[in-house]
DNA sequence: ATACGTGTATTATATCACTTAATACACTTA
DNA sequence: TAAGTGTATTAAGTGATATAATACACGTAT
């Protein structure tokens, strides 16, 4: 919670994805893992979209949905601001957590794979052959 | 490994990915999970075209990536066969599920999360909140 | 040889998501 | 008043996806 504006944010922009979802996931990453302060000021959409050299368009659809997550407020004729209720930050945390969890588990699912094939894997790169459809 | 033809297989179609797309997982999965028998026959880009309602390029494009992959061999006038390799499906399901787990794992790092965070929300549905980002 | 069923290629068209562009408006602050 | 906010609108272009209508080469069965 620092109340400062947001520093130089460091964007990896590339074509393999919409623009304005490259912009909303790094956000998203940025503010749950801490590096923008609660209640900082975000960059306005122009200045980034210059910056980034998207059209604002692009850039508010970002910021759009980054209100609707509850991450940012906007006030009127002064500009975006990073919630400061880490209330808020840990709850879109958790329930983006879960998403993606359901749907790596359905991936898995998918494969024949069970949880502890999983855990193979990840301690050891090495064979996630183990379970199901063995013909 | 039965060499009979593929059953009736149950596509589960909706609008939320490409048409393609789906008929390529699904088939995947079928393999991978041994619901379809090693060196069956596939059912023709025609015919599941018309089964599903689609356009018989759009089935074929599945098809191709199949081929791609490694499970299906093509019989020049006969049809498109499931591969008689359980090696193969066993590699290309290891390469699928590194590939799912690599990206699950950068999703859970873009939002500050450890394995071990993972691990405790998948053994009892609670609190993914603990680790990183603690303003 | 003929007919049929395979996969495949081609060309054209349509739709949709995404992006850019150029404006214009309402609000807040200096 | 002027400048900087977010926002809305309209228009246009691009690419991926999907359909449609053909046509071709190959294998098999008749």
């Amino acid at each position: 919670m620092t109340g400062q504006e947001v520093g130089p944010l460091r964007f990896q922009i590339d074509f393999s994805q919409p623009l304005y979802e490259q912009i909303l996931d790094q956000v998203r990453s940025a503010i749950a893992k801490g590096e923008i302060g609660l209640g900082d000021k975000m960059p306005s959409v122009r200045e980034l979209a210059q910056e980034l050299r998207m059209n604002p368009n692009t850039v508010m659809r970002a910021y759009q949905e980054l209100e609707r997550d509850g991450l940012t407020e906007k006030r009127r004729g002064q500009g975006t601001y990073v919630t400061s209720s880490p209330e808020r930050v840990k709850q879109f945390r958790t329930a983006l957590a879960a998403q993606y969890i359901e749907a790596f588990m359905a991936q898995m699912e998918s494969l024949g794979l069970t949880w502890d094939d999983i855990e193979q894997y990840v301690n050891h790169k090495s064979a996630a052959d183990k379970g199901g459809a063995d013909q």
